[in-house]
DNA sequence: TTTACAGTGGGCAAAAGTGGGTAAAAGTGG
DNA sequence: CCACTTTTACCCACTTTTGCCCACTGTAAA
């Protein structure tokens, strides 16, 4: 499982250095095949390819018909983009995808379980910041749950 | 368990020694492998790896579609820095997460359970300060508990 | 007063992160 | 279909950070 964000600056290619910590599971997880895609928090996801292809298969299961689940599917699958990690460990963030999420040369690789966030530093600094208080009370998921 | 709030001083790397009381217990119980990671508090959560493992797994089973449980997995997951004691029984705390809590040259490491809090001391003198009163009357979980 | 040890500071080497040059491949237009 | 431009991939070099080690200081106990 992936955690933590680490600072990262894209070089003028767009490429990015995936931090070493993680490329050895990611090697052995996926052979460094990776997909990319956009998030409705105006950040990308990264998936090891093999943790993508259930998600996919799900969202082309969704019907057609209504129109948040086509939304849905149209960000997410049809945003979706395979990567592979190169020698050095980089993989490029295709352009539309680094629009998308705003990335300048700053961002922040973010470990979320079997996948990652990539966000743009500025914006997860304001994501966090956000996070502090649960303003509308806690939700029930949390009934009984501490840290 | 772990108790007691501990004044230490970060080195200019920002390494943090984790006093002696508690190191023997750290390597029996986790060879000196903790996770540290962000509290909505503006302070910094450690814990040694082990407690830390069921707590990231329940995050990581909510719903990613709840915006609230989402900012969480965000700040706790998506934080979380495995560090390791070396030799001297230090830890280096990593900068993000520095700047996060406001980290400065003194800081207070207080016990609390299972886990240990990290503050900032001016943090954590004010903290403690606004603790004294229940300024919004007494929480119902507290009903015939007495000190 | 001496000794031991917790706490602190800093040097050094290895590794990670960053940047750029060049060649091959893909895409575009004539 | 060919030529040209742009993008991508691979390689190498440099800078910064991290991990490991050892030395110094102050406090507490003998």
């Amino acid at each position: 499982m992936f955690r933590g964000g680490t600072p990262i600056s894209l070089d003028n290619k767009g490429r990015l250095a995936v931090p070493v910590k993680y490329r050895e599971g990611l090697i052995s997880l996926c052979a460094g095949r990776l997909v990319i895609t956009a998030d409705p928090s105006s950040c990308l996801l990264v998936y090891p390819q093999p943790v993508w292809e259930p998600i996919e298969q799900k969202l082309n299961s969704l019907s057609s018909f209504n129109p948040q689940t086509r939304s849905l599917q149209r960000l997410l699958v049809g945003n979706a983009s395979d990567v592979e990690m190169d020698g050095a460990g980089r993989i490029l963030v295709p352009p539309p995808l680094r629009q998308f999420a705003g990335l300048n040369k700053d961002v922040v690789l973010v470990g979320q379980g079997a996948k990652f966030e990539l966000w743009d530093d500025e914006k997860w600094n304001l994501q966090i910041e956000s996070a502090l208080v649960f303003k509308d009370g806690i939700p029930p998921e949390l009934d009984g749950f501490s840290l």
